[in-house]
DNA sequence: GCCAACGTTGGC
DNA sequence: GCCAACGTTGGC
């Protein structure tokens, strides 16, 4: 296995009534859970490393938006979640020995000074790529090309340098 | 392995 | 609240 030297970049949704970016500024760091999705597993579980950088974008939200960057602080981790059965994201078929669902440990970087709505993202010709944009595309975590990165953080005002 | 029924996501 | 576009479940 060879050591990719640049760091994956990916956008990650939540829905700000759930976590937001302003949760994750007060949190510094949380552990990214609820994924029960089996591509978005794979996705963390083979892909992402620690140092990668993720956009966070609100999910139903009004509007939605691009509002933040983080950076992934860690190796995925068995999600606790998983294991609560009081939580909505509990699952009885998950076992200790053999944890079906990966959470990831994220760090907050900043939030953008001028969030860039979905309507906007969609008329950018640079972005019409972009995996959230194409329809259908309902993964909770996507990875986006250095290009896609960089017009993101421009159009947002971003202090973070590539 | 097929597929109908059901659940979820998320923009609008 | 509606609905398109998935994904999951479980009977057969």
């Amino acid at each position: 296995m060879t050591r990719p030297l640049s760091p994956n970049l990916w956008l990650m949704k939540s829905e700000p009534d759930a976590y937001s970016i302003d949760d994750l500024k007060r949190d510094k760091k949380t552990l990214w859970d609820g994924i029960r999705n089996y591509q978005v597993r794979n996705l963390i579980r083979d892909e992402m490393k620690e140092g990668d950088l993720a956009i966070f974008y609100h999910s139903n939200a009004k509007p939605p938006a691009v509002v933040g960057l983080m950076k992934i602080a860690g190796k995925p981790t068995p999600d606790p979640l998983q294991f609560d059965s009081k939580s909505k994201y509990y699952d009885p078929k998950s076992k200790q020995e053999m944890p079906r669902w990966l959470a990831c440990p994220c760090q907050f970087v900043e939030k953008f000074k001028q969030p860039v709505d979905l309507a906007t993202l969609r008329k950018t010709t640079a972005l019409r790529n972009m995996k959230i944009l194409s329809k259908g595309n309902r993964l909770s975590i996507t990875r986006l090309t250095l290009s896609e990165f960089k017009t993101l953080l421009k159009m947002a005002a971003a202090q973070f340098k590539v």
